[in-house]
DNA sequence: TAGATTGTTAATCGATTAACAATC
DNA sequence: TAGATTGTTAATCGATTAACAATC
């Protein structure tokens, strides 16, 4: 699959489109209106088929969309249809608490390992998840065809963390630290922070 | 203050000048133009002074912008002049990670206590944060004014503690369960995998 | 078939970029 | 003063919404 020309906004709506699919799919639903769609999610009904147009016609007229059908395509489209290997390198709060979050093993993303520098966690085994010296991780990335880098050390490191991963293979990098990570493969940049300060300038403006 | 009319996409731009600025500041630079800040954030010059501009001319024609002045005003716009007192509803991984990241004290928000319903862990101090008994969560919002609640528990349960945090009369809620909790008070949702679909995403179709 | 709802084109709306007069 | 750069208006671009023919 290779879609071109969808543009950022579609693209940031299709995992929520995902979300509430997968909700009425748990539900027993078998068909959505956009009408409905657009109810239950607060887009507009051509909103709806429009961003879904930029990937194929998935409806019927008269019917509206499967929503197994439907869920399907979109699991397709955000490519969640096959496993990937992660490894976090950084095992503080935020590297442990990722690696523990089973949302991550529903959608068949294995966190395989954490990396760190402290010799003192190094070697030691935290809910099944091995912590190795960050020095390994080149080799690991190799060894293990690891597709996906987290990355949760500090901003000075950050940078750093992202370069030796793409420089081993890595195909994709979500990055937690304050800082903005660049690459030549895809990144994330979590940004946590940036929308607590959204929320303390409603807070005083709305 | 109160600012109207302003975009969304500009509020969303907000707290990444915040950040860009802070680093200049520490840097020691005092003065930087449009275009200057353009090329090291990757947006243009025009969108930067557009953008300023929502808010009052913080700009001299012919010099540029004071990097502490244009620091000052975005600070009191995103309202990070003044201390937030916060409180975390679900003491597992992530709300711990939450609890002890010091970027919050940074911006003086500033984490009071954790809630939980499991009785093997109320009562408990963990890195100086108290751990209560979540039955306890609207009196101890009212006693201590706080203004800001995180919300790290399970899809079930989020939107039923938004609601008792509303009550209670706290005036912002950080969502990190996946799903979309609704408020009277601004919400900011966190969706960490929607991010991450995004990545898978782009993985496949870049 | 008639009713419903998609797919898609056209119209509108809003955000970004360009341009330039104001002015430091 | 001359050069630089803002603040702001106008032009462009892109995204959203409206409309409706196609069709299940």
């Amino acid at each position: 699959m290779h879609f071109n020309n969808v543009s950022e906004p579609v693209i940031r709506r299709m995992p929520k489109y995902y979300r509430q699919l997968k909700i009425l799919h748990a539900e027993g639903v078998d068909k959505v209106s956009s009408a409905t769609l657009a109810q239950l999610m607060g887009f507009s009904a051509s909103q709806i088929r429009q961003d879904f147009n930029c990937f194929g016609g998935f409806g019927q007229q008269g019917y509206g969309y499967s929503v197994e059908l439907l869920l399907n395509e979109i699991t397709n489209i955000l490519a969640l249809n096959k496993p990937y290997d992660a490894v976090i390198v950084g095992a503080g709060k935020i590297g442990h608490a990722l690696a523990n979050y089973n949302g991550f093993e529903e959608e068949k993303i294995y966190v395989k390992a954490l990396f760190d520098i402290d010799p003192k966690i190094i070697g030691t085994v935290q809910n099944q998840k091995p912590i190795y010296d960050v020095r390994e991780l080149e080799s690991y990335i190799k060894e293990h065809e690891i597709a996906l880098g987290i990355i949760t050390v500090n901003r000075n490191s950050a940078q750093e963390v992202a370069d030796r991963m793409v420089n081993a293979g890595i195909k994709a990098i979500w990055n937690f630290a304050p800082i903005d990570v660049v690459a030549k493969v895809p990144v994330e940049n979590a940004h946590l922070s940036d929308d607590l300060y959204v929320l303390t300038y409603r807070m005083n403006n709305d």
